[in-house]
DNA sequence: GTGTCTGCAAAGTCTTTGCACCATA
DNA sequence: TATGGTGCAAAGACTTTGCAGACAC
């Protein structure tokens, strides 16, 4: 759906100069990564990608320009438990909705869309019911599962 | 269930004792903290609840604990996105199950426990559909939902 | 031309680590 | 008494902030 309309610029100039932002080669660089990137990265991961195309980064522009992308809602921040945070666009562009499998133990996450219909239904109706009784006005929801991955868990665990 | 035998020490000795954990007056009161607040704590709120009863803690044994008690599951660990850990005793003593509601904008947090029964229902048949297919041992799952408070949709919103 | 954005360096925060001493078992 | 635990101070890691120059509009 978006990406395609060539012809205006990227998607996101209309949302970044609707919101009085504006666009710069940096800017652009990082949601290009973003784009291509269907995976969670880090801040520095994404500092190196937009590094090789567009030398003149700084590691600061991007954790600001992701704090922009993520209070516009554009871009989603995680935490999987190893002190960095991981940046992955919103749904809609190539992602698809997805939750995360985290190992406690390699810190490897494994994006998985199984019951993900069951599961938009049912925090469909739980954001209306929580939204209702405390008034909040829900954004977003974060559904991870931890544990450990075969891997792990023959190394660490008998039992 | 627990925390009612007192004529054998705290619960969670045996736990301690079981894992090769010595028991030590610090330790103590840093479960004594975790059980009586029904509340996620930051470490620094742990330290200071614990230093106002056993003043001899350090700050850095409280890390060390909590890390422990985390990964003896007695603990969980939740980022709420304002770059500081929260820990609260996993479900047993005082805690029943719940999951919580972070407003973006000023950081509270509200446990909720509506729609709880649906939500562990269908969380226990992902996390037995996500254990066979990516083989994983799960042994945790986290959700949140965030927003905006009433207070803060107020004043930062208008539509 | 004006207000925003930028990179660099420095600062800030939370958390972890090194080490000698102490306490539990 | 032998091992694990502790506090303190220092180090470490990620992220944010200050500032002068550069750039978008």
């Amino acid at each position: 759906m978006r990406g395609r309309n060539e012809g205006m610029g990227p998607w996101w100039h209309g949302r970044f100069r609707g919101c009085g932002y504006r666009i710069t080669a940096g800017r652009d660089a990082i949601l290009d990564v973003l784009t291509r990137a269907n995976k969670h990265l880090s801040a520095e991961d994404i500092y190196l990608k937009v590094h090789s195309i567009y030398p003149a980064i700084g590691l600061t522009s991007v954790y600001r320009t992701l704090e922009i992308l993520a209070d516009m809602g554009l871009v989603l921040k995680f935490d999987f438990g190893d002190g960095r945070a991981r940046y992955e666009l919103a749904e809609g562009s190539k992602s698809s909705h997805h939750h995360h499998l985290v190992c406690t133990g390699c810190n490897r996450v494994i994006d998985y869309t199984d019951f993900i219909d069951e599961e938009v239904e049912l925090l469909k109706r739980t954001e209306k019911g929580l939204s209702d009784k405390y008034n909040f006005r829900i954004t977003n929801h974060l559904i991870q599962f931890y544990g450990l991955c075969d891997k792990c868990a023959k190394k660490k665990g008998g039992e």
